[in-house]
DNA sequence: TTAAATGTTAATATTTGGTTAATGTATTAT
DNA sequence: ATAATACATTAACCAAATATTAACATTTAA
C-alpha cells in the first residue's frame, strides 16, 4: 500500500526526543507530523485530518489534557495516546477523563508503542470507514463508481480503471468545467511535481480521453502551462 | 452511565483477589461472572455472551493468552484485558498480538481499571451492535453458517471451514457486490497488515475460489491494490 | 521561429495477485 | 511419546495489472 499510510500528530516539546520518535515512526510507515507545543499542535490538527493523536501531557502554555479537550470538541472520534513521565493515578484518570484512549509512562519501549498504536487503530478503523465520501459521479452518458474504479457507457460493459486513472478522472469531474490545476493533480495523486509525474500524467490524459471518446459531448481540453478542463457540452437535460 | 447491563468474565486464579475484584465491580453496577482457570474461563465465555474479558496472564494449565486466544477464534470482538504481574515487554506484546485491547500491571489501581473498562466498553458498544447477530447466509446455492463454519452447496455434504476461511468468507459476503478493502480483512481478521499476512489472505482467496468453484454464478473479484469483491451473477428470481 | 508544453504510442519497469507446495505449529489420537 | 491432523504461514514461481520512461510528433506562446 502506498499513499493510504496512517496520519500521526505528535505532540512533543521535547524536540529532540520528538524528532527520534517520529523517525521511528516515519520507519514504520506512518506519516507524522510533529507539533512542538499544545498552540502548535492544535492548529496542525484543525488543519488536516489525523488517523491518530500522541500527545506529551506536560508541555509549556498547553498541556495535553487541555489540547486533548479541545481536539475532542472537534472530533469525538481521533483515538488519542498520552505520554506520560509520571505514572501518578491523577494523571491516569485525568488523562482518560480528557478522552484518552490509551497512555503510556516515559520511558518506555518503542515497539510497545508500535503495538498500541496498531491496536488502537485497528479498533477505530471500522468506524472510520463510515466516512466515506462520494465515490459516484455522472458525466455525460458516462458513470464512474470510483470505488469499484468502473467506468461505464450507457449500458455497456463497465471498463475498469487504474488507481490512477481513475483518481484522475475523478479530480476532473470534482472540477468539472473548470480548471483543474496540473500541480493540484500532481501534488494530491502523483504526490511529487517534476518533469516525470508530470508526463505520466500527460499519458494518462491520453488514456482517459481514449476512454471518454464514445461520448462525443465529453471533452478534456488542455490549458496550456495551466491545467486541463473536462467540458461536456449541450447539456440540455438536468 | 447506565453501564448497569454489562457483563463481564473475569479469570483469574487467585481466588481471594478474584472475589474482591469481582464485589468491586459488582457494586460499580458490571454483572461479573468469575472462572478460576483457563478452562473453566473458556467454558464459561462459550455458554454465555459478555461484554468484556478481563484475563490473568499467569494461570495454571491454560494461560491468559491461550485462552485469549481461543476465544478470538469464537468471537473476534469482544474486548479483552489483560492483567499482568510483570510489565515485561515481551508479554505486552504478546499480549497485543494475542488480541488485547489493554492490559493493566498488578498491582493496580482498582479506579484505574474502571475507567480502562469504561473506556473500552464505550468505544467498542456502538460496533458490537450491527455485527455479532447474524451467522446465517446464503449467496448464490451455497449458504454459510459462520457459526458452525460450515459450507453447503445444495444438498451436498457440508465442507467444513477453518476458522480464517469461515471469517474472510463471511466479511465478503457482508460486503457483496460491494468491495472488501484489504486493509479491513487484514486488521480485523490478521490483527496486522504487512507483506506476510497479505499474502497469506491471497491463499485464503484461493481456497474460497476452489470450495465456490460448484456454482459458476459466485465469484470473488479483485480489485488490484484494494481487495476483494463478491459477485452473485443473474440475480433473476428475487 | 524556437523553446517549452503537450499528444500519443510503445517499450520497459514495478507492483500486486494467483496458485501450489513446503514448512511451521499446535492439537488430537494412537 | 509419537504419529496423525488441522490449520496457518511462508516460499517460490509465474501472470496480470499498473506505472514510468522513452521516443517522436504536434501545438502553443513569446
Amino acid at each position: 500500500m502506498e499513499n493510504n499510510n496512517k496520519r500521526i500528530l505528535l505532540v512533543e516539546d521535547d524536540l529532540n526526543f520528538g524528532a527520534v520518535l517520529k523517525d521511528y515512526l516515519m520507519l514504520n510507515d506512518f506519516e507524522v507530523t510533529l507539533a512542538k507545543n499544545g498552540m502548535e499542535g492544535f492548529e496542525k490538527f484543525k488543519k488536516d485530518v489525523y488517523d491518530l493523536c500522541i500527545l506529551d501531557v506536560m508541555m509549556p502554555y498547553k498541556d495535553g489534557y487541555t489540547l486533548a479537550k479541545e481536539i475532542r470538541e472537534k472530533n469525538s472520534e481521533v483515538p488519542i495516546i498520552f505520554l506520560t513521565a509520571k505514572s501518578m493515578k491523577e494523571d491516569v484518570l485525568k488523562g482518560y477523563k480528557a478522552g484518552a484512549d490509551d497512555y503510556l509512562n516515559k520511558p518506555f519501549d518503542s515497539e510497545v508503542l508500535l503495538m498500541k498504536i496498531k491496536a488502537i487503530i485497528q479498533r477505530k478503523s471500522a468506524d472510520t470507514k463510515a466516512e466515506q465520501v462520494q465515490f459516484e459521479f455522472n458525466i455525460g452518458k458516462f458513470h464512474l463508481n470510483s470505488k469499484l474504479r468502473f467506468l461505464t457507457f450507457e449500458n455497456e460493459e463497465p471498463i475498469k480503471l487504474s488507481p490512477k486513472e481513475n483518481e484522475l478522472l475523478k479530480m476532473l469531474i470534482l472540477h468539472e468545467n473548470d480548471l483543474m490545476p496540473r500541480e493540484l493533480a500532481l501534488t494530491k495523486i502523483w504526490r511529487d511535481d517534476n518533469y516525470f509525474t508530470s508526463r505520466s500524467m500527460d499519458v494518462y490524459i491520453a488514456k482517459l480521453r481514449k476512454y471518454l471518446k464514445s461520448d462525443e459531448d465529453v471533452e478534456i481540453l488542455n490549458i496550456h502551462g495551466e491545467g486541463f478542463r473536462l467540458v461536456v457540452k449541450s447539456k440540455v437535460s438536468e
